[in-house]
DNA sequence: TTGCTCCTCACGTCACGTGAGGTGGC
DNA sequence: TTGCTCCTCACGTCACGTGAGGTGGC
């Protein structure tokens, strides 16, 4: 039997013929005097346990062990706890697709992106879910309200930073107050997700934590200010 | 920001980052005299765009695409239609490790492995299907006293092969009819499956399709037999 | 002599990991 | 001067696909 010919009889190309000959997986037992490959009975019958292993999905070196008197039953544990484990992995992947896709408009889709990628390295999935409660429970004109809450709080603050406020002015010590109530809002309380959103700002900085919302420099104003 | 301290902020490699340059995915916007790489802020925030967009599992050329003002969302569309292929051929391969390891005894894995592999080819799901309630229907018992009567009805065919007698002489139209009922267990009657299994055996050849019961030359003689 | 089959290099794929060998910076 | 960080090649990974350039076999 010629290459041809058993790659026809086997549903594999000629090349995978060759490359299993090269790591010598499969070498043909015998060659014609002008090189040819000639595939003899048990050539055949060894491709053919060769195509069925591949079908389980085991590699070309987990085929060689099995075919190579491995225990074939541990070989194709191994291949399925594997398996197991990157479907694990995949349906958590396919989780984050749907959630950016279906919790952002297209065109905040990037920034929704960043910001899950963020939260998912700084909050615990219970943490997350505290924050889901509490935005749900705020509803959709709440969440405005608050933004806007912030929009007009950080330009006060940068205009006293502006005008060279000292910090401890009784003025900033209000907007100080005013900002302790924001955070209070979004963290309900919770001590734990209050450290976390410090570790986040701490690790990532202000600027990307805060996503472009405030810099380092509003950040540690406002730090002298509730310290002071 | 050297490349190291970019490394650590971001949980990259050093390497990636160099690929990222190699490919023009994240050209560090200076250089210093000495050739290092330096990351200027607006690098830093290309690169945590990079990093979310990975996180997606999307290929460096789909984040770039992302990037470079490609619709984000119908890249993350694609990529979780190609999720959900891929977790669907990943959930076949499953069933298909779970059903050799738990349909087999260890030391007939490799053989059932390859009759799997064989009967997908050849038989549609429906007719597997069929198969399988014809096996139970006949139990454990029945199914040892299928083989015992095959090889019993083999051992005969090929005797009378050996000997020489004609294929039309009365006793070997016996064992045919023997074999057409025999054929008739295994199909339950069933056209549609008997056509498969002759197709299976034209097209693997005896040896194969009965998984080296009987060879080319005893089942020409039978061929004989029963059209004789 | 003309198609068809076969042959052997050898590069390309994807996203880096892993040395090798060398140099700037504090 | 000594560590530490950085640099540029360049090979290796996995299972072949895809030419290029050339030669048997009927």
């Amino acid at each position: 039997m010629r290459i041809g010919e058993l790659a026809r009889a086997s549903g594999m190309t000629v090349r995978a013929l060759r490359h299993y000959d090269e790591i010598g997986l499969l070498v043909p037992s015998e060659r014609t005097h002008a090189g040819y490959r000639v595939y003899a009975g048990e050539d055949v019958a060894r491709l053919f346990r060769i195509v069925a292993l591949r079908g389980l999905g085991l590699s070309l070196a987990d085929v060689a062990a099995a075919l190579g008197g491995h225990d074939v039953h541990a070989v194709v544990e191994r291949r399925l706890a594997a398996l197991d484990e990157q479907l694990a992995e995949g349906r958590r992947l396919r989780e984050r697709l749907a959630r950016v896709l279906d919790g952002a408009s297209p065109h905040e889709l990037m920034d929704a992106i960043e910001r899950m990628t963020m939260y998912d390295r700084h909050y615990t999935p219970d943490q997350q879910d505290q924050l889901a409660e509490r935005r749900a429970a705020l509803g959709e004109d709440g969440l405005a309200a608050a933004e806007r809450d912030w929009a007009e709080l950080l330009d006060a603050v940068r205009a006293e930073q502006a005008a060279g406020t000292d910090p401890s002015d009784p003025r900033v010590q209000e907007l100080a107050a005013r900002w302790r109530a924001l955070i209070q809002q979004f963290t309900g309380g919770d001590a734990g997700l209050h450290d976390s959103l410090n570790a986040m700002y701490e690790t990532e900085g202000a600027a990307r934590a805060s996503r472009g919302a405030l810099d380092g420099e509003v950040m540690d104003y406002m730090r002298r200010a509730m310290q002071g």
